[in-house]
DNA sequence: TATTGTTATACTCTATAACTATA
DNA sequence: TATAGTTATAGAGTATAACAATA
């Protein structure tokens, strides 16, 4: 799904008539579809939130990854986030010109690069996680904390088994 | 994201060495991360259940619509479902060449296209929903009856609003 | 003049295979 | 012989603009 309506407010909304009106519909009740519109809102609010940073949430997702103390290879990353190695490089690529990320050969075994995020990287990282909390803040704002954690631990159970 | 691992049973699962290790990390409790993996894996087992039908999710949602008693025009389809009008033409093409769908130039304005599955197209439809039940099933395998419900609830929230 | 649907086109994302260097 | 990473390329999906018919 692509195209979005926003506000005047410039803010990213799914309401017009056709919506409510369709939103009657036997198919706005399976679970699958209802997790492929709200994952939809949600990355193009995201990405709103990085466009300053010069980010997408693919970058800062693997920027995140290294910036974590658990060191992945890029082959780890491919299959921890379903991709293909190759969109691995790609990303990397990027972080690395920007001086975010380095690839750093493994003294174990020398195809494999382990990840580190650089002193800025770092920074970024850091900058970017607040962006995208007040971005899911906004996405989730009909809901309380607790339903938030409700829906955090179910999505978990279904992501990872 | 795109590849995806299948078990010896030939069914979809997201663990590996690699997943287990690195869904310690923080971005592994952010639920726009979550809600971006859970989709993921339930579209690709969608796309697995309406294969033997020779349909793709996105074919599968404009059918059932066209086949609710709604009579959505493909403007509104585009609204709602966040699509490009572009992009609705090209899957509608798919289902009326298939004599799924018909596109039926209202009375009132002959600007507007209304949808309307055909017999065969109704029949096609409850096939593809049984398939998809099957595989929704697969996923939320983890999830109680009460939880799944729990799911949806929080889902439709964030979705429409 | 504005809107619905259509066509054409460019762009991004994803999938696949071949290659290198190391093991 | 197998694996990690890289490169190249093709395909699918998405975004944008221009157009004809109708309002």
């Amino acid at each position: 799904m692509g195209t979005v309506m926003r506000n005047a407010r410039g803010s990213v909304t799914a309401s017009s008539a056709a919506t409510r009106r369709l939103s009657s519909a036997p198919i706005a009740d399976e679970i699958e579809f209802l997790l492929a519109r709200a994952r939809t809102i949600g990355i193009i609010r995201a990405n709103q939130a990085l466009e300053p940073l010069g980010l997408k949430v693919r970058h800062y997702v693997l920027l995140s990854l290294a910036a974590s103390d658990l060191t992945p290879s890029q082959r780890e990353l491919a299959e921890f986030l379903q991709l293909d190695p190759s969109q691995i490089v790609s990303t990397i690529d990027v972080l690395e010109a920007r001086g975010w990320v380095e690839r750093n050969p493994s003294p174990e075994d020398r195809r494999i690069n382990v990840l580190n995020a650089t002193a800025s990287g770092h920074q970024v990282v850091k900058q970017a996680q607040a962006a995208i909390v007040e971005a899911e803040d906004d996405s989730l704002a009909d809901l309380s904390q607790d339903e938030r954690e409700q829906l955090r631990g179910l999505l978990k159970r279904i992501s990872f088994r």
